[in-house]
RNA sequence: GGCGGCGUAGCCAAGAGGCCUAAGGCGACGGUUUGCAAAACCGUUAUUCGCCGGUUCGAAUCCGGCCGCCGCCUCCA
């Protein structure tokens, strides 16, 4: 078997080799930190955190890289365009370099939430300036490049490739561009890597062109070069990006380096909300925040960050996904499913009898093993893989039912559970806390009191009077359960 | 206008020529269990894969047409 990826340069799968053996270098273009992150990026980040995790799982030594960008990142094309930092610090009145570090903050809390292990780098575009500076230099003394009054444009005509990745040729862009040229361009198609700045423009550094900021496609080239090399493994990204973006990015790299930029790009489909494409002005804009919080008026109620990160994955990287709150609401039944039953075997570990392993479950174990190896290799069919961790809840059940396994054959469960609920998918927890925050502590001894009055009704038969008392929990959002080993709430 | 994708049960979603009389999840319904519930387990829920034709011994899967939806081409993950 082995691990075959769909490849968006060549528009197949492939098989995957890195360039050196047990080593993967993967760049994945970060967010630009002018908002709070939203479902597009739980999306983006959840399939390429699954990617490094299954790569790590298969034995690679992985060296993750996404950006943070800060500068340069325009809001139009041309020289119309303003900066996006710069846009939304003026808003929020405050720095740039304030308002991007708060919203990366923002942007790291949001991605642990959804349990994302944090890139090994994640350099800032604005703290790699001096090696744009050089990208720009290089290219300008290679021919690939020209200065216009201070601004520096790839020259689009130099470089042959262009247009290998979104199979577009330059001659078809031009009929469908629907935004104005600069007049500074030789080209319309040219794309900006240096741009001189007007002196109000707070982001601005000194350059042999005068002062200016670099061009969006330009960190992604420096910072991928810089920290894994002239030719990549892997770089991913989201689809909306295959062009210009990349295709850019493609050509400054490959002009400067003479050598090939990246051996296998990896692009993620796109959400929408309630069937239409997210965005401000469609009312269908949910931030993260929002649906871990429940604060939004198409939300029914709040989401554990895990079960949109489930949601996620119960679909394929490439196929665009629908988020609704009936989605969410599935996501989120199946999710807790997982959950008790991985939290049941942990609890019964300790109390089942020792003993040696089943043998028969320790086949069933393998054959689920194998199956989920199968779908990962599959081009990351986490689709598939989570139906097997599902297959994996309904023999962990059985066997806590049956109550005969050993301690040894649960612990052999549990530790699937952890191997490919958790490594892999991100979706198992390592610990699951009693009760997870100080507030939930005092609730705790709260419904205890009443469950205690309950338990004590039902001892004498009073079942309306119990009954009573769990319906008045309900109506609190408290579900109780009897079990054989005594009554447990949870959250509704 | 150019380029690309999608349409599978009430909903989400795998499958990409025979293993499909189509995974898995959610929901619903019936059963076991329970004082009753909840949870769990068992079972039922698409003879059919947008529609119409074609290729083939064989098609959800390939080809053509039609209908519907979406994305990119301008910033977006």
């Amino acid at each position: 078997m082995g691990l075959k990826l769909y490849n968006s340069l060549t528009r197949r799968k492939e098989d995957f080799e890195p360039l050196e053996e047990g080593k993967v270098g993967i760049y994945v273009c970060g967010p630009t930190v002018y908002g709070h992150a939203h479902l597009g990026h739980a999306k983006s980040y959840v399939s390429f955190d699954v990617l490094v995790r299954y790569l790590r799982y298969l034995g690679y030594n992985v060296t993750y890289v996404q950006n943070i960008t800060d500068v340069g990142h325009l809001t139009d094309d041309a020289d119309q365009g303003e900066d996006k930092i710069g846009e939304a610090a003026k808003k929020e009145k405050k720095h740039p370099m304030a308002l991007a570090e708060s919203y990366t903050c923002s942007y790291f809390d949001d991605m642990d939430k959804l349990n994302c292990l944090r890139p090994d780098i994640s350099p800032r575009a604005s703290g790699h300036i001096v090696e744009q500076i050089g990208l720009v230099k290089t290219l300008l003394e290679k021919g690939y490049a020209y200065e216009v009054q201070g601004s520096v444009y790839f020259d689009v005509s130099k470089f042959e490739d262009y247009g290998k990745l979104s199979g577009r040729n330059t001659d078809e862009m031009l009929a469908g561009a629907r935004v104005e040229v600069s007049a500074d361009k030789e080209n319309p198609v040219d794309f900006a890597l240096w741009k001189r700045a007007e002196p109000n423009h707070i982001m601005q550094w000194p350059s042999p062109w005068g002062m200016g900021f670099p061009g969006w496609h330009l960190e992604c080239s420096v910072m991928s070069m810089k920290y894994l090399g002239k030719t990549i493994d892997i770089h991913g990204g989201g689809l909306e990006n295959k062009f210009p973006h990349h295709e850019c990015e493609i050509a400054q790299s490959e002009a400067a380096n003479d050598a090939q930029f990246v051996r296998y790009w990896l692009h993620n489909n796109m959400v929408t909300v309630d069937s239409q494409k997210m965005g401000k002005s469609l009312n269908n804009f949910i931030t993260l925040k929002q649906a871990f919080s429940g604060s939004h008026e198409r939300l029914t109620r709040s989401y554990d960050p895990l079960a949109v990160r489930q949601l996620i994955l119960n679909s394929h990287y490439r196929s665009p996904l629908d988020f609704s709150d009936a989605a969410l609401f599935a996501g989120q039944s199946g999710y807790g499913r997982i959950t008790e039953t991985v939290k049941a075997i942990r609890k019964r570990v300790d109390a089942a009898a020792e003993g040696e392993l089943d043998n028969e479950v320790a086949d069933q174990l393998a054959q689920l093993k194998d199956k989920f190896e199968a779908a990962m290799d599959d081009d990351l069919n986490t689709s598939v893989a989570l139906s097997v961790v599902f297959e994996l809840v309904r023999l962990a059940n059985k066997l806590l039912e049956d109550n005969s396994a050993t301690s040894t054959t649960l612990e052999a469960v549990d530790d699937l559970f952890g191997a490919l609920g958790g490594d892999v998918l991100g979706i198992v927890r390592d610990e699951y806390p009693q009760v997870s925050a100080a507030d939930d502590a005092r609730v705790d001894n709260v419904v205890k009191i009443v469950i205690g009055e309950r338990s004590a009704a039902r001892e004498q038969k009073d079942f309306a009077r119990a009954d009573e008392l769990r319906k008045q929990l309900e109506s609190c959002g408290i579900i109780l359960e009897d079990k054989p080993d005594g009554t447990q709430w949870r959250w509704k």
